[in-house]
Formats: structure tokens, C-alpha cells, sequence
DNA sequence: AATTAGCACTCAGAAGGCGAGAGTGCCAGC
DNA sequence: GCTGGCACTCTCGCCTTCTGAGTGCTAATT
């Protein structure tokens, strides 16, 4: 089926006016939007015909159309104009990237705080799960019976436990060990770390107090906090101010949904990688969401670790100011953790940081 | 002005009955629950003396009776029953604490997840924050120009960082590089790593390339985010399941306080260190709560860290119900993270953790 | 053939009126 | 001092009515 251009346009038209007002739209508004230049019966006709095709609803028959999901796929496809953010909003978005990116976890919940604030509609923020490995092994000794365990694995995140025994260790012994470490335990997944490895090590290095046990555990922890994706989620509260959420069994259906990280870990984790990857109402796999849309974006938070920013509205949502707005902080993010000369990223923010302090420093 | 034993029975039995209906009590309710042999008539003349004084409130003339904020007060002071917990309750909780708590961040959250699943009432976990210093350096040479810093801190939490330049450093300027910061930067506060400390510091160990400030911008950041308290809140979607946040906007005023932490870490710092606090809708010093009350218990989570867990709800609350399960989590909190014997107690639980698996430990 | 003006029709939502019911306060009697 | 009784009050739910926005269709116009 074949869809004129003026439909086209009065599609456009009914969808703008749908979203700036959550209320039906009647022809005779879309006369005085003023796009074409046509009598209201003529917009009726029109009106009548997507109505039949499907990318229009009715909520009753005295009451203007709202646009149905097929109406926004087309609408986010074809027809929506790639908003460019004003000056405000990309100097806003880059102040905050520019701040202070401090730690992984830390920055995830503040990139949500950043879309969230930016759009004004909830925000999650996505880090997909990694399988990682353990990368080096180091054992530092702080007391006859305590030492830090500091485990760096394959993506170059660093991990540490302080570990205190209930009797004493020399420090040979913990050289020894984390020679064995460096040996068996490096570059193997978590599920290879079996008793049977554990007790090989034990012998190795001679332990009989099940101290291999306990590094070991720090070990399989690490890897397994590594491997679970985490999920923040910020400004659920927006979703009150909309209309389409005043009933609180609504908002609350979708707020607990949201609130529970297991589904979302589960979710958007295919799809193209580079754009905006938006998905209406219906097109969603979980029930509490039918009667919401999603945008997510993506970025390479560096070093293996792929992130995802999606903010979640009701269907009337304002695609193309949202699209716009994750598109140029997902870009931002790419850029900023993941920098190509030096890939860490995370330290050439913190000389820079020292620099504007004040001391000296060539980069 | 005094109040008898029969007021005190009846204003008992209407905050009861009010906690459990959300609707005004009327006298004939309570002659029907039976705590006193009595006309309707008299308990109306009771009830009207109870007015008068404060403890009761009547949203209009033809209604019953609703518990005034004083009501409330008096009741959780002196009338309300201390609760016990159910056998599953305190089940629950007990698994639920006996899993692993891994890492503190982690373990207040799923702290906050357990109260308010338990209560059913939105719950805020606060880390009260703590001012420290650092207690050992640590510097790992990974690479020609990558090493990890490790730093221990006076509450014996250890944080580390990757640490990657833009130039190559020989493992004996880590070595002396670490030995400088054991003896200038260890057991000094934040404020105190100025330029001209970390200037000397620079002499001392020949540093002309700003390795050293790179090293204290670390430590300023470690010791910034362990005095920065950290909060959590979880379950605000039960909310909107209470007739009283039926209404968004007073749903959304509630929750937006509750996500911006900043309040939360403002507020509860005072107060007697080992019961229940009450705090009752306007005795709330945010105008944001004044129709919702605050029940906190505190707990101990080990090395100079206090825990603070609060619950959320309206002023018609199951106070009982919420005290006796906030001071049963608090309390095997403080058992489980404070141990006697080996303080830190996270690796105790490692090893037990260890042993279940089927590892051989003697602890 | 496409567009438009005109008109009858539909239907949700606001406004108003009514009755039921729950609860009160007070009084007179026990 | 307590209680039964009674008149009074006020909310809430229900029904009806009314209004107005918006439609679909037809006949006239370009």
C-alpha cells in the first residue's frame, strides 16, 4: 500500500501535534498548524483513509486521532527530522562528560542522571555483561596474618579484597602464592576454576590452610562481578508528570519493571551498534512495556565494555528530540573513554585534571 | 493534660484500625473490635474529648476519626505494642543476611532491597560518612608505563587504580615513589595533600614528570569518595500502591526528594545511636515529607562505618510492624559486619562461603 | 476528479440534582 | 456515668442532562 506524499504530511502533522499536547487531534488543528493548505474535509478524508491503513486510531468516533504504533514506526523511519540539540543543550551534555568520569559504576548512574535530565523521561543505563579473564595476580603483605588480594583482568579493570586470616602467614608464602596464581590461574574463565585446579595449587605451593580457597574465591567473585552487566536506573519520577502514566497502577507496572535489573540486563543487548535503535510500544518483547516506547543508544565504554543508554516514555514520545539527545552522548562517551592513542582513557582525564590545578605536567 | 487509660485504649484501637483501613474510624468500628465493653455513644463522647485535645483528627463533620500527627506520636511513644517478627519473617531476613555481602556499596543496596521488601514501604540505605586517612601505599609495576596504585585507608577499605602514562617510568621510580608516599602522605586528611606537599614530594623522589601528582590525585579521590556518604534508595514503586500517593504529584513530590541523595545524606545524622527513631510527617524537617513519616534504625557496618536504614511511608504507617523489622536487620547487621573477634569480617564469611562449597577450611 | 461547504450525528465529559448511608452531637432516661 | 435514641450533617455514588468537539457523508464548486 502506497502512502502519498500529503498523507505523509499530515501524518507528520497529527504526530507533532500528538505529542506536544497527549490530546486526540481533529482535522481543523491541522488546518491551523498551517502545513497545507487545505479545508478540514479534505484533511478529514485523508484522516479517514490512514485511519484504514493503520497509522492512525480512534479512540472514539467523535474524537480526534491519535497516531497508533505502525503510525509512529513510519513516523521514526521516514518522516521525523533529525533534530540538531541547541547550543545550551550540547554545552550542557558536555560539561557533564567532561566532569569528573571517576569510576565505571559511578559513571554509568551519572550518564542515566545525564539523559534523564537532559529528556526528562526515565533513563537506563546498560553495561552488557563481559566474560573476562584474570590478567595478573598481585598479593600484597600487611600483617603477619592480613594481605590485599589485587586481581587486574583481561578488559584492565582492577580488583581488591583485603583478606584477613584467623592465623598467621609469613611472607614467603604469599610470594609463593601468588607466583601459583600467576601460573594457573591467569587467562582462564570462571567456570575453569574448579576444586581440582584449587587443590593442584595447594600442593604447588604448599598450602594447607586453605588459603588457595580463599584467593581463589576473591578470584571467582572478581570474575562473576565482571560478567554480570549492571543496570542503573534514574528519573522514574518523570514518568508522573505525564499524562499517559496519572493512573499509579500504569506508572507502577512500569516503575517495577524498570526498578528490577534482571530484565533489563536481559533485554536490547542486539541491533545495530552505531545508531539509535527505537522501539514502540508494542515491538517490545516485556508486557509492562506494550504501552511504552524505548530509545537506546550505544557507546564503547572502552577496553571490551560496551554500554547502553536507553531512556523509556509512553509512545507518545518525542522521538526526535530524544534520538538527537542519546546520539550526541553516546558519541561523546565513545570519545571520551575511548581514546585512541591511549585506550585507558580514565588516567589522561585525571593528568588533565591535575593540569587545570595547576601543576606542571607534559602529556 | 492528663489522659486516662480508657483514651489511651480507644486512641489505640482507632490508629490501629485507621493503620490498617486508610479510612476515617468511626465509634461503632471500634465497639465492634471489641478492646472495650462499651456504647458507640460513649467512646463518640471519648472520642470528641480526644479531638479536642489533639490526639485525633475529623476531615469532616460527618465522618470518623483519623490520628493527628500527635496521635501517631503518642502511639508509637507509649501505647504501640513492640512486634514480633513471624518465624518466615525473621527467616527471611536471616537469609537473606547470611548471604554474601559482598562489597559495601553492594551490600547497602541489597540491605535497602531487604527492608523495603520486607516492609513493603520504600527504604533508604545511607553509609553515614567518614572522614579517613590513608594507612598504606601500595604501587604495583604492571608495565613500562602502566602500574597499579593500591591505598589502604584508615577504615581498612582498600581502592586502587590503573594507573597508565604517556611516558615510561623503571620499576625503581615506583619503588621510590612508593616509599616517598608511605612516609609523607600516610595519616593525613584530604585538605592536607596541597601543591606544596606534593611538591616536596616531587623533590624527594626526583620526580620531574608529575608522576607524583598523578599518585595524590588518587589519593585525594579515595579519600574524597570515602568521605562522600553514599545512599541508596530502593522500592520507591510502593508508593504508589498506598491510597494516599494515589495522587502522582504527591507520589512524584515524595520520590524526587527520595532520588536526589543529596537530601537524604543531609538529614539523620543525629540521634540516639542504638533504637528506633520515629520521625512523623511534619516532625520532618523536609516540607517535601511533612505527610509522610521517616522510621531510621542504625547499625554498626564495621570499621568506623555507620549504617543508617530508613524506611519511608506515609504518617499511616505500620509503625510496629516496620520497627520490629528495621531493628531485627540493623541488629543482625551489626553481627554480622561488626564480629568481635576478627573485625573485618567480610573474609570470615569468604571462608564460610568457602566451606559450603565443599572446600576443606578451618576457621 | 478533486476539493470544499454544509449538516446531521455521535459520544465523552462536565454540571447539576438526588438519595443513601455513615457518622456525629446532644439530650433524656437509666 | 453510661446508654439508647434522634435529628442533623456531609460525602459519595448514581443518574440525567447538556454541551461541544469532531466526525462522516452529500451536494455543490472548481
Amino acid at each position: 500500500m502506497e502512502i502519498g506524499d500529503r498523507k505523509k504530511k499530515i501524518l507528520t502533522a497529527v504526530i507533532d501535534e500528538y505529542i506536544a499536547t497527549a490530546e486526540p487531534v481533529g482535522s481543523k488543528s491541522i488546518v491551523e498548524s498551517g502545513v497545507l493548505d487545505l479545508s478540514s474535509a479534505t484533511i478529514r478524508n485523508e484522516m479517514a483513509e490512514l485511519t484504514a491503513m493503520g497509522f492512525l486510531e480512534q479512540p472514539h468516533t467523535s474524537a480526534g486521532r491519535i497516531p497508533s504504533p505502525q503510525g509512529y514506526r513510519l513516523y521514526v523511519n521516514e518522516l521525523m527530522e533529525r533534530q540538531r540539540l541547541s547550543i545550551d543543550e550540547a554545552d550542557a551534555i558536555n560539561d557533564s562528560l567532561s566532569q569528573k568520569m571517576k569510576q565505571l559504576d559511578k559513571m554509568m548512574s551519572d550518564v542515566g542522571k545525564l539523559a534523564s535530565s537532559m529528556t526528562h523521561y526515565p533513563a537506563v543505563a546498560l553495561a552488557a555483561p563481559v566474560a573476562s579473564t584474570i590478567k595478573r595476580f598481585d598479593l600484597i603483605y600487611v600483617d603477619f596474618n592480613t594481605f590485599i588480594a589485587v586481581a587486574m583482568l583481561s578488559n584492565d579493570s582492577v580488583h581488591n579484597k583485603l583478606i584477613h586470616l584467623p592465623f598467621s602467614v609469613d611472607q614467603g608464602m604469599i610470594v609463593r602464592l601468588a607466583s601459583v596464581f600467576n601460573t594457573n590461574f591467569v587467562g582462564i574463565q570462571e567456570e575453569k576454576i574448579t576444586p581440582t585446579l584449587i587443590g593442584s595449587a595447594e600442593r604447588a605451593c604448599g598450602d594447607t590452610m586453605g588459603l588457595v580457597s580463599v584467593i581463589a574465591a576473591f578470584a571467582i567473585d572478581t570474575l562473576g562481578k565482571a560478567k554480570e552487566g549492571q543496570s542503573y536506573v534514574t528519573g522514574e519520577t518523570h514518568l508522573l508528570r505525564l499524562p499517559e502514566f496519572r493512573d499509579p497502577d500504569k506508572a507502577r507496572e512500569v516503575m517495577s519493571y524498570l526498578s528490577d535489573s534482571e530484565h533489563l540486563l536481559g533485554l536490547p543487548n542486539d541491533g545495530s551498534d552505531d545508531d539509535i535503535q527505537v522501539i514502540i510500544g508494542p515491538e517490545n518483547v516485556a508486557k509492562e512495556l506494550k504501552d511504552s516506547s524505548v530509545v537506546i543508544a550505544r557507546y564503547n565504554a572502552g577496553d571490551n565494555m560496551k554500554g547502553i543508554i536507553g531512556i523509556v516514555g509512553p509512545t507518545r514520545m518525542d522521538y526526535s528530540g530524544v534520538a538527537a539527545k542519546l546520539r550526541y552522548i553516546a558519541e561523546g562517551l565513545s570519545h571520551v573513554l575511548a581514546m585512541p592513542e591511549a585506550p585507558r582513557g580514565f588516567e589522561k582525564l585525571q593528568i588533565k585534571e591535575m593540569n587545570t590545578n595547576g601543576h606542571k605536567e607534559d602529556v
